[in-house]
RNA sequence: GGCGGGAUAGCUCAGCUGGUUAGAGCGCAUGAUUCAUAAUCAUGAGGUCCCCGGUUCAAUCCCGGGUCCCGCUACCA
């Protein structure tokens, strides 16, 4: 159901601009925005590509915070960053703004305002925590306090990062404001929500029945919010950072940033045209593309959308290709612990290689699952796939040009069977790669314009112009001729790809521009066309320049294991009654087995001396069963028996160390004693 | 625990609505070749298509159950 689209508006997810842009980014989201809207304009076609920093929100306040200056200072020093590394690596927005712009925050209010008026919102008050010193509603992340579970102090109000539980702040023991340090009080906060179940009705229809083309994971995520109905989701906070709730009464509140982050989509398309944003946005002859991660896929399925049809006025999205993430050397990659490959930092280490990196992402995109990134593979692809076949065979044809006809484009005499096969191959390539753009198939597209280099070293190897030029010169000008063309296509079929290499070839073959309907022609180069000089397109990433790398990872992941130690604080003083109320005992393991259904669980048999007892531990993901067998271990045994969902009793405690990494280390004794004896 | 996605050659992945000798690129082996950044070309070895059942004339593909990985969500002395 091809349908008819004039123009088409490109967005890619806002980078959160409390921190740099990672090949994590890239591989999910821009690479694949910016192939997109590459082959969009290469065919001519109207095309916006938008994007911007999102600026707004908690953990950029906080983070201002903890240095000491400004969240606008954060913004200011992100942004610029992001951008300018963006910039360099050739990600072409039409425009790239920012959330703390006029404009936005004019149109996200108005947008906002609109909304209200119209009665979308439903108001509701609840009880929030208050600081009373610093005189202001406190987030999740501004209250710290004891962990509920582990106990760990400095738990925030959202989750506490020592045992990984997410918490809601009224679970903290001791809540304390981490703006003035005071105990917060409850008091009363009033908040708009956009109630996403009264649009469940549509959105089921628009997404489950009428997009069933959309990737099984953005479609499936859908569906499953769908069917746990939907929730009314607040859209306003209680902070002095972010867009004013435009309502009378609404003092020292905001849009909640999940609110305002997808309109500026919106707002930064009206920076750049200010008098026809709308037709790029309202226009239902315009088709809305977003690109993003797949920890966007609610957001961008549901709650933006619901937004807009709020709103009344707007488009929603065509399609929402959404790309799994992407590990690095088999481990996640994480801002916080550093373990990234940072754009700003692979373009200082790897200057005028973009295309590279862009075509590694590409070829190992996470379009169907997560993907791994190694360096070993991105040198591999580079030595092995750019350099030995692509540029190889470019240099090849320019190379044997420029010593047979000092660089000009000899002329095509008549055509043998084989170079008509050979041209009838590469004519469907441009087909083939459409057909997979259009469906944002990009790992696949680059392959296919790939294929193109692989004819030409093949046709070369077959025809051996080297040899031919002692016996029938003629005959090597035909060759040269198709040999050219087939270089001239890739120029135009990889610039989606690799932009930068396109465009060193254009120069090197002395082509005035490109158009993508040329594709698959084989008169791009006229005979008597002199060509530039010809220089390498891609060069071999030698071992040291990995190794280099690798070890700058190697060094994050020991710094990362030292400083992710620290001990707990020291509990409060006890009395030596109350350590005499714990009766601490040795016993033996007699057996130990895995509880069925219960991953986590292992169920023992203990000699205790007296009865023996059962006893449940949650160790089972640090222990194998059978190597616990006979070995004495230390339990709590008159720890109150406690009963589990499946009816197993557990009659004690055994004492584990939790390490940092939170692995544990069940506790035994150095000499071997009487099970049931007495631990003082 | 609930839900979603995934599991196919050493690695990264294709296999549309069931019928193929189950494919591609890289890696590996052998041979050819030298115009080319020791690049290229040809050939080949390599797979209980995660496991167990079921439907079917026929299942990698559909259904049921299970295992493992990733994510969301809950719960978690």
């Amino acid at each position: 159901m091809e349908k008819k689209f004039k123009r088409t508006t490109v967005t890619s997810a806002l980078p959160y601009a409390n921190g740099p842009v990672h090949i994590g980014h890239l591989a999910g989201v821009y690479v694949p925005a910016d192939i997109y809207v590459r082959y969009l304009r290469l065919k001519k076609e109207d095309v916006l590509f938008i994007g911007g920093s999102d600026e707004h929100g908690v953990p950029i306040t906080i983070r201002a915070k903890k240095e000491g200056i400004t969240p606008q200072d954060v913004v200011d020093r992100y942004h610029t960053l992001i951008k300018d590394s963006f910039k360099e690596f050739g990600i072409s927005f039409d425009v790239y703004s920012r959330t703390t712009s006029e404009t936005h925050h004019g149109l996200a209010s108005d947008f906002f305002r609109k909304l209200y008026d119209k009665g979308e919102f439903v108001e509701k008050t609840s009880m929030q925590y208050y600081d009373e010193e610093a005189k202001q509603f406190l987030a999740d992340r501004y209250i710290t306090g004891e962990c509920p579970h582990c106990h760990a102090e400095g738990a925030y109000g959202d989750q506490c990062e020592k045992c990984g539980t997410s918490l809601s702040p009224t679970d903290l023991i001791n809540p304390k404001s981490a703006i003035s340090g005071s105990q917060p009080v409850m008091k009363e906060t009033k908040h708009w929500y956009l109630p996403l179940d009264k649009h469940e009705g549509w959105l089921r229809q628009w997404i489950l029945e009428d997009h069933k083309e959309w990737r099984p994971n953005v479609y499936g995520q859908c569906k499953s919010w769908l069917d746990m109905g939907l929730q009314p989701r607040a859209v306003s906070r209680d902070l002095d950072w972010g867009i004013p709730v435009p309502v009378e009464g609404a003092d020292g509140k905001v849009l909640y940033v999940w609110f305002d982050a997808p309109i500026g989509y919106i707002s930064n398309t009206k920076e750049l045209l200010p008098d026809s944003w709308e037709t790029w946005w309202k226009d239902p002859e315009t088709r809305l593309i977003h690109f993003i991660g797949k920890d966007n896929i609610v957001f961008h399925c549901i709650v933006f959308p619901a937004m807009l049809k709020a709103e009344g006025s707007y488009i929603l999205p065509d399609n929402v290709p959404s790309n799994e993430f992407l590990n690095l050397e088999d481990d996640k990659i994480s801002t916080s612990r550093n373990w990234a490959v940072w754009l700003h930092e692979y373009l200082r280490d790897f200057p005028g290689k973009q295309d590279v990196l862009r075509y590694v992402l590409t070829a190992n995109a996470p379009e169907t699952k997560d993907n791994n990134f190694t360096w070993k593979d991105f040198q591999a692809r580079n030595n092995n796939e750019l350099v030995a076949v692509y540029g190889n065979f470019v240099n090849r044809a320019l190379q044997l040009t420029k010593k047979y006809y000092d660089g000009v484009v000899p002329a095509c005499g008549e055509l043998t069977d084989y170079d008509k096969e050979t041209i009838a191959e590469f004519i469907g390539v441009k087909a083939e790669v459409e057909k997979l753009l259009d469906v944002f198939k990009f790992r696949d597209a680059q392959k296919e314009a790939m294929n193109l280099a692989r004819i030409g070293n093949k046709y070369l190897a077959d025809c051996e112009p080297w040899k031919v030029i002692k016996t029938d010169p003629e005959r090597v000008k035909t060759i040269l001729h198709i040999s050219l063309q087939l270089v001239a296509n890739l120029a135009i079929a990889f610039e989606p790809f690799l932009p930068f290499s396109s465009e060193k070839l254009r120069k090197m073959l002395n082509m005035d521009s490109f158009d993508w309907n040329q594709l698959g022609n084989t008169d791009l180069l006229k005979a008597g066309h002199q060509l530039g000089e010809p220089a390498l397109l891609f060069e071999k990433i030698e071992d040291s320049a990995i190794d280099a790398q690798m070890q700058r990872l190697e060094e994050i992941k020991k710094l990362n294991e030292a400083a992710a130690y620290k001990a707990n604080p020291i509990k409060p003083v006890i009395s030596f009654e109350d350590f005499e109320k714990l009766d601490i005992r040795v016993g033996t393991v007699l057996e130990c087995e895995n509880v069925p259904k219960m991953k986590k669980l292992l169920k023992f048999k203990i000699a205790d001396g007296l009865e023996n007892r059962t006893i449940v531990s949650g160790i089972a993901q640090h222990y194998q069963p059978e190597e616990l067998v006979g070995k004495q271990v230390l339990f709590i045994a008159n720890l109150a028996p406690r009963q589990f969902k499946n009816g197993l009793v557990s009659e004690g405690m055994i004492l584990s160390a939790e390490n940092y990494d939170g692995s544990l280390a069940v506790t035994s004794l150095l000499k071997e004693v009487k099970p049931g004896s007495e631990v003082k």
